[in-house]
DNA sequence: AGTTTTACTGAGGTTACCTCAACATGAGGG
DNA sequence: CCCTCATGTTGAGGTAACCTCAGTAAAACT
C-alpha cells in the first residue's frame, strides 16, 4: 500500500474501521447487517418490513430476510399491523432490546477507542472536514 | 441518519464514495474487485495467484476465480511460471493494460471529483489525521 | 364495482468472498 | 534415491447480504 491518493488512503482506514467493527460485534453473536437492523429498531421503535428496509437503504425483499434470521433468534416478532390489514409491525422482543442494547455500547466503546487515537482538535477537524464531504 | 458519532459519518462519506466509485467503473464494464485486481497487476506486473490473492488481501482460492473472470473477459492470460512448475504466472493481455489505464485515469478523476469540494489546507489535513488513523 | 396501488414474501439469481480436500511439484533429510 | 513435508493451484461446495420478478391480499381511488 505505498500508494497515496486520498482515496486509498481513506479505504485503508475504512477497513481497519470494518474489522474492528466486525470484531465488536463477533462476541455478541450479531453480523454487521443484523446489528444495524436491531439500532434501526431500537431508535425508531416497531416498523414495517417496508419502513425497515428504508432506514437500512436496502430492498423491501432483502428486509423480509432480515426480519426472518432475527425472528428465527428470537430478538424480534411480527405483530399484524392494526393500522393496514395487509402490512406487519416488526417489533423488538426484550432479548432484542438487551441485544440492541449492549450492542450500542460496544459500537460506542469502539467508536472511542478507534478515534482515541487523535487529539481531541484533531477530532473535531476530522468531523469538520468529513461533513463538508458528506454534503 | 440524525446520528453524529464520528464512525456514523465516517460511514456515510464511505459510502458516498463507495458509489461514484461504481459510477466511474461502471461505463468501464468492470466491476470493482476485477478492477482491484487489474491495477495490482498494472502496478506490479505478472503474479502468480497467490501473490495476486496476497496484494488483494484475500483469500487464494478466491484469486483463482477473479482471474478466471478476467481470462474469460480477455484481460489476463495464464502462462506457465517458468521458474516452478507448480505455479503460474498471471499477465495482463494487451486489451487489460488498455482497461486498467483507463480505470486508473477514471480513478484519478473521480479522486478530484469527490476531494476537490475540499480547499488544499483541508486535504492536507485530512491526510494527516487519516495517516494517523491508519497506522 | 372496477382498477390501480401498496405491502409483503416465495422463488430464484448474483457477487464476492470463504474452507476443505485433491493433486502436482518442489525441497530438505537420511 | 526415497520419503516426508511444504507449497501452489484449483474443484467442490458453502455463506452472507444483497437483488429482481411475480404472486397474493388488502386498501385506495374513480
Amino acid at each position: 500500500m505505498e500508494d497515496s491518493t486520498l482515496s486509498e488512503l481513506f479505504w485503508a482506514v475504512a477497513r481497519r474501521l470494518r474489522h474492528l467493527n466486525r470484531e465488536t460485534l463477533e462476541p455478541l453473536n450479531i453480523s454487521p447487517s443484523h446489528g444495524r437492523a436491531l439500532a434501526v429498531l431500537l431508535r425508531h421503535g416497531s416498523l414495517r418490513p417496508g419502513a425497515l428496509a428504508e432506514h437500512l437503504r436496502i430492498a423491501a425483499r432483502s428486509a423480509t430476510e432480515v426480519v426472518d434470521d432475527l425472528e428465527h433468534r428470537g430478538l424480534v416478532r411480527r405483530e399484524p399491523d392494526p393500522a393496514d390489514r395487509r402490512a406487519t409491525l416488526v417489533a423488538l422482543t426484550d432479548a432484542g432490546r438487551a441485544s440492541g442494547d449492549r450492542i450500542k455500547a460496544a459500537r460506542k466503546a469502539e467508536t472511542e477507542r478507534f478515534f482515541g487515537a487523535l487529539s481531541a482538535a484533531d477530532r473535531a477537524e476530522l468531523t469538520r472536514i468529513l461533513r463538508k464531504l458528506r454534503d
